[in-house]
DNA sequence: ACCTGAACACCGTTCAAGT
DNA sequence: ACCTGAACACCGTTCAAGT
């Protein structure tokens, strides 16, 4: 928290990121005021619009943080695993916690709606995309005879399968009773697919 | 649009929610405010408190018949199906296709946040509900020997795995690029998914 | 160059006052 | 009983003015 000067732009940037993030975590999405995050750093509305082209390109820098830590959590989580489909489990799972940990910050990425005129930025995309092409990686080490598409296609197919389990398990939509858990559902979408993929 | 008692509190209500509804398809969902649905019907804000408690349950009720037009399209897309394989082929369809048809309504029924007091009422989860016990029904058939619990699962992994593919698709977070679409994504998510089921 | 303070045009929600 | 009009406490965004 500083005053005039006392940080260059790009490490005030980072501070109020922090603080946004914070508050995320915090308080729920509705308290994400452009005011609320310039007063946690210690300074007025204005500043931040200094910082930031407006609230959407501060949500998209918060959402670019948020991938790269979900990234860097399936990666260590999915570090030990030899077995592709082992690692495809594991890397459901890391999604999942991962999700469940930080529900707000996690459904900020993927709800969050642009003007009706920009569009999401490619470097995020592509941060996105970096989940599909690991799972094709793996797909690719389970069946080396399919060809590159159909590999995509089904790393896109079963990756968004666990992406809608984990959806819908955050948003409470899912009605989890009895013995099933979000887990269990991704382990059997999962298992029961790959099973399909290797049955042919 | 009426003025003065012209319309019964319910029919007033029905005219206003024709009204949100119009707006979310023509203007995405940023223009739904209280004043410009009251606006729309010929009422001021006020009297739109009058008929909903505030706005979240406004949107409750939106969401509501969003959901009883997406179980119609589904059972008549479906009707016609004999092989349960074919019917949850087919329900999956009907299910991209409205949310294509409707992003905004469909999305506005998953992203849509209370107030961390209040939860989502009971009714609407029922009607989400509704889809996963038609995929269970399905799968029974497919596979009468299964016991309930394990049915069950498999309706809740599979149909959360289409849900998933429609989201990502109708938010472009799927770069489907090539010959890949969604529908075949999901086709492929569901064969695959069943064809794992079958060889057990 | 950096930051403030005040303004503008909006919001959701409430409520006295009217008919 | 139904509806208005105005108010309240907020928003995001802009920008002249200060240092």
């Amino acid at each position: 928290m500083g005053r005039r000067g006392e940080h260059g732009k790009e490490e005030l940037t980072s501070l109020a990121l922090d603080a946004a993030v914070a508050m995320l975590e915090e308080e729920g999405p509705t308290t994400l005021t452009t005011r609320a995050v310039a007063g946690r750093i210690g300074y007025t509305v204005g500043s931040l619009y200094f910082l930031f082209r407006n609230r959407d390109a501060l949500i998209l820098r918060i959402n670019e943080r948020t991938l790269d830590e979900l990234r860097a959590e399936i990666e260590t989580a999915v570090a030990g695993y030899r077995e592709p489909r082992e690692a495809i489990l594991g890397m459901g799972r890391a999604y999942l916690t991962f999700a469940t940990a930080h529900p707000v910050r996690w459904r900020l990425i993927f709800e969050h709606v642009l003007p009706a005129d920009t569009e999401v930025p490619a470097g995020l995309l592509a941060k996105i995309e970096g989940f599909f092409t690991r799972v094709a990686g793996y797909l690719a080490a389970l069946a080396p005879d399919r060809d590159r598409l159909a590999v995509r296609r089904s790393a896109q197919a079963l990756w968004s399968g666990v992406h809608g389990i984990t959806v819908l398990a955050i948003t409470d939509k899912l009605a989890l009773g009895g013995d099933a858990t979000a887990e269990a559902l991704a382990e059997d979408l999962i298992g029961r697919y790959l099973d399909g993929l290797i049955a042919h």
